[in-house]
RNA sequence: CGGGGUGUAGCGUAGUCCGGUUAGCGCGCCUGGUUUGGGACCAGGAGGUCGAUGGUUCGAAUCCAUUCACCCCGACCA
């Protein structure tokens, strides 16, 4: 275990701010609220970045990029909008500075007001359909299907990194369609490249559902939302998927004419996942040694370490080593070859097992005498001597069981900890125990306020499929057709 | 924004209540040597306007005021 590292049982939010800040992913800058992200943090986001944007390329997307600064006027032309961001927005008044008159520094420059006032985008719906207005004319303008890579900025009171910072990195898709049944299809879509993403590379398990009204985003018609359980017991909202209906084309006056020569407004979806998923990767895997992180978003997915007492001893090392790297890399996979001798073997099993490296693989004077390596698996933290005209297959099937078993371990958390209750008395025991509780509800916002106030709980997902059950509301009694999913939430 | 706490070298801290030599220690860093299969050892060395600003005082890390940042609990938060 590192030094001075904090254990989950002891602190959760302590591990893992320790755990961000000492496996150099990210720090707090001199910004408030504002993270630098550090190389090794950033590589992973980089990884993110690279599947999704082919998932989203396979599903007919295209890349596009919008401004940072939007008028403020926007804001105002989509009432429930501007109520949902109006309050934690950033905001630029002035373009220029100038010598302080009265003393050293630099002050805002008073004759340098603007007419209008920029906002830094806390999300781009507004200029965006702005823009689309001049885009779409006919049906033959459709659908647009724009997505960008941006940041952007939310004036939050408390920030902890990754997981809610005042500004953040993210992708925004807005999509702009004929009819309401094919922008309500795109969502649901997205919402499931959302969801394979998540479970395929993250190997973080994800239900999939629709946000009640008070958890929608603002603007939205509908929301659909994937929720990851984290290992404390709080669910995480790590992408959510809009079906704006024609909300947007309204406000900003986005018409097309139809094959019917009819014109309508057009019908928008927009959708999103950001550096939060950071949060959600480190949180799902990783344990009181460190940073565990699945073979496919992993920086550096096998490091090699030679163990030698002379220099001389490492050149035939590296002769063995060689070939194994060139292998494996031909294959895809990122190999490191850690031949510092700045540092002692044990500190490098340490440093890439806190980093979370996968595998590791030890190679030194007994393994050259016995043909084998030491190969150590980061997820389970057992280690197994390997002949080394085995060891590439075994390497890349040890990557596979490692995505695999990452997955099914959380999975297997996640439904150990999602639970069902019936009565009041039950459901606050299973909050406190923490994890999903199914419950029923009677469909009315006024009881989910109720039940948020009383339990710091939220409906995370109604699910998409609900099981029909006849239940009755945890709260009031009233009847409910089915279960809805509640957690105390990040 | 409300309540509580903390700011001393890159990191972690002692000293602060009760003002008084040159602000001490551990980790890390630099140099040299010995080491290297789970965070090596020895020797030497560098690094501090004590968060910032202002005040009280012969004298301030220490007392007072203001301010900034961070942490915890609330409020807030697609």
């Amino acid at each position: 275990m590192a030094k001075n590292f904090t254990t989950r049982e002891e602190n959760y939010s302590q591990w893992y701010n320790d755990l961000v800040i000492k496996a150099d992913l990210a720090e707090n800058s001199a910004v408030r609220g504002c993270m630098v992200i550090k190389p090794y943090g950033y590589a992973i986001w980089e990884k993110m970045q690279q599947a999704l944007d082919a998932m989203f390329k396979e599903t007919g997307h295209v890349n596009a990029y919008f401004p940072i600064f939007i008028p403020k006027s926007f804001f105002s032309k989509e009432a429930s909008h501007v109520e949902g961001f109006a309050k934690e927005c950033a905001v630029v008044t002035h373009y220029r500075l100038k010598n302080d008159p009265n003393g050293q520094g630099v002050v805002v420059d008073p004759e340098a007001k603007l007419e209008e006032e920029l906002i830094v985008r806390p999300t781009s719906e507004t200029i965006i359909w702005d823009t689309y207005r001049n885009w779409i004319q006919s049906y033959r303008d459709l659908p647009i299907l724009v997505n960008q890579w941006a940041n952007v900025v939310r004036w939050e009171m408390r920030t902890r990194l990754f997981l809610r910072t005042a500004e953040f990195l993210w992708q925004e898709g807005h999509t702009a369609h004929a009819t309401s049944d094919e922008a309500l299809s795109e969502a649901r879509q997205m919402l499931d490249v959302y969801a394979t993403f998540a479970e395929k590379w993250m190997a973080v398990p994800v239900l999939k559902g629709v946000k009640s009204p008070n958890e929608r985003f603002a603007g939205a018609v509908e929301t659909f939302c994937i929720e990851a359980l984290m290992q404390d017991g709080k669910a995480l909202q790590a992408g959510t998927s809009h079906f704006l209906g024609q909300n947007f084309a309204k406000a900003f006056d986005v018409k097309f004419l139809s094959r019917e020569n009819q014109l309508d407004y057009v019908w928008a979806t927009s959708w999103g996942v950001s550096t939060r998923l950071m949060g959600a990767l480190i949180m799902s895997h990783s344990d009181d040694h460190g940073l565990v992180l699945p073979p496919k978003l992993a920086p550096i997915q096998v490091a090699i370490v030679p163990i030698y007492k002379k220099i001389e001893q490492l050149a035939p090392i590296s002769e063995k080593v060689d070939s194994l790297i060139n292998a494996l890399k031909a294959k895809g996979i990122s190999v490191k070859y850690d031949t510092r001798d700045s540092y002692t073997p044990g500190w490098k099993f340490n440093e890439y097992e806190f980093k979370g490296v996968p595998v590791r693989v030890a190679i030194g004077p007994r393994d050259l005498e016995n043909g084998t390596a030491e190969v150590a698996r980061r997820d389970l933290l057992t280690k197994e001597i390997v002949p080394l005209e085995q060891l590439e297959e075994h390497i890349i099937n040890l990557l596979e069981q490692i995505q695999t078993n990452l997955f099914e371990r959380a999975k297997e958390y996640r439904e150990l900890n999602t639970k069902t209750a019936d009565t009041w008395e039950d459901f606050i025991v299973r909050l406190d125990e923490g994890g999903f509780v199914k419950a029923h509800w009677d469909g009315t916002p006024e009881t989910e306020q109720k039940i948020k106030e009383l339990t710091k709980a939220t409906i995370r997902l109604i699910p998409l499929e609900p099981e029909q059950e006849e239940g009755k509301c945890i709260l009031t009694g009233n009847p409910s057709p089915h279960r809805v999913v509640f957690a105390r939430a990040y």
